[in-house]
RNA sequence: CGCGGGGUAGAGCAGUCCGGUAGCUUGCCAGGCUCAUAACCUGGAGGUCGUGAGGUUCAAAUCCCACCCCCGCAA
């Protein structure tokens, strides 16, 4: 088949070279290079990195809002598009250029977590199992028919970097799976939707006052992006690891309990700090922290 | 030229402002003590202080210059 892919972040890669591993990838949209990273370099998105070492043509419109753009698109005469982690919202006449549509691979079970950040909040939420839904889009937002559904587990351990990973290779080997069986569309179930709203920054500062076991989510949700910090004396420490303790306390929440980084939370439960980064320093275990700091039990980070 | 922190024993840090024979915690090795323990005691090995037979100086981890690498913010 004759396909254009979509796509933009590191989610998407393992699709992109599942395709081109089995069909023909003759387009591939992505978000254009934008000037990024220390001392404002301008990077081109992992996809288009990829797409580059594929030999494969690349376009990087701002928008498909564009008639000119649409025309161009539709003028690829693709048999399909696969849409996944693209970034742009998709006009009607976009949808319908391709003789059997878009297709996109997102990353919950459907119709639970549509939108922007469904593998973290999925982690937030405590929710034991994710998946990948592999879906017809319609001018909804991830509200099309589903066609494949791959399911896998979360446990408390589970950083949304693993199930990033977990999810990326689920998706590859469910979307060349759907393009070859072609199985009938699925209405979504009207229960059970939610939605995923986009990751902002400041949720990543660590409110103390919450239970221990809210904020291990947090922190597993966001790991590697943005990183769960706290402060301490106007310094950030970014959090990537934690444990939920045992102990309880009724010391103020974010208090340091002890020497070993156990951190006094909300309803009196205790979190353990496993992983932490100064700022300037490299990410480290907690022993490894506390052998050349300075912090004792009794300080406290701001809540 | 976006802003900023850092590179000192295997690991984590202090020392750098106010140049003068390199220190702390831990780990490692050896020995001791103990029913036992992430226990304790004693001794020991281990460092071109990121690079440049660079500059200044009687003397540089420390001051100056250039370069390399790591990281936080921002995007």
């Amino acid at each position: 088949m004759n396909i254009i892919f979509m796509g933009t972040p590191e989610f998407s890669v393992p699709v992109l070279e599942a395709l081109a591993q089995h069909h023909h990838v003759i387009c591939v949209y992505t978000q254009p290079p934008r000037p990024s990273g220390r001392g404002h370099k301008v990077n081109p998105s992992p996809v288009q990195q990829t797409a580059e070492r594929l030999g494969i043509p690349v376009r990087t419109p701002v928008s498909l809002r564009k008639p000119d753009a649409q025309a161009e698109f539709a003028s690829l005469n693709a048999d399909v598009a696969v849409v996944c982690a693209y970034g742009l919202i998709l006009p009607q006449p976009v949808l319908e250029a391709p003789k059997l549509g878009c297709i996109n691979v997102h990353a919950s079970l459907l119709p639970r977590w549509r939108g922007a950040a469904p593998i973290q909040r999925a982690i937030q939420a405590g929710d034991a199992e994710s998946g990948v839904t592999i879906m017809k889009m319609d001018v909804g937002l991830d509200t099309g028919d589903m066609l494949l559904k791959g399911a896998c587990a979360i446990t408390p351990d589970t950083t949304a970097q693993m199930l990033h990973d977990s999810l990326a290779s689920i998706g590859a080997e469910l979307i060349i799976k759907a393009l070859a069986d072609l199985p009938t569309p699925q209405k979504q179930p009207t229960e059970g939707v939610t939605y995923a709203e986009k990751i902002q920054k400041e949720e990543a500062l660590i409110d103390w006052s919450l239970p221990a076991i809210q904020i291990k989510r947090n922190i597993m949700a966001f790991n590697p992006f943005p990183v769960a910090y706290t402060t301490l004396n106007g310094e950030r420490i970014k959090i990537y690891e934690a444990d939920v303790s045992k102990a309880t306390t009724s010391l103020p929440a974010g208090t340091l309990i002890d020497d070993t980084l156990s951190v006094a939370c909300g309803d009196h439960t205790v979190l353990r700090i496993r992983k932490l980064q100064r700022e300037g320093k490299r990410a480290m275990t907690a022993e490894e922290f506390m052998l050349g700091s300075s912090l004792k039990q009794g300080e406290r980070f701001a809540v």
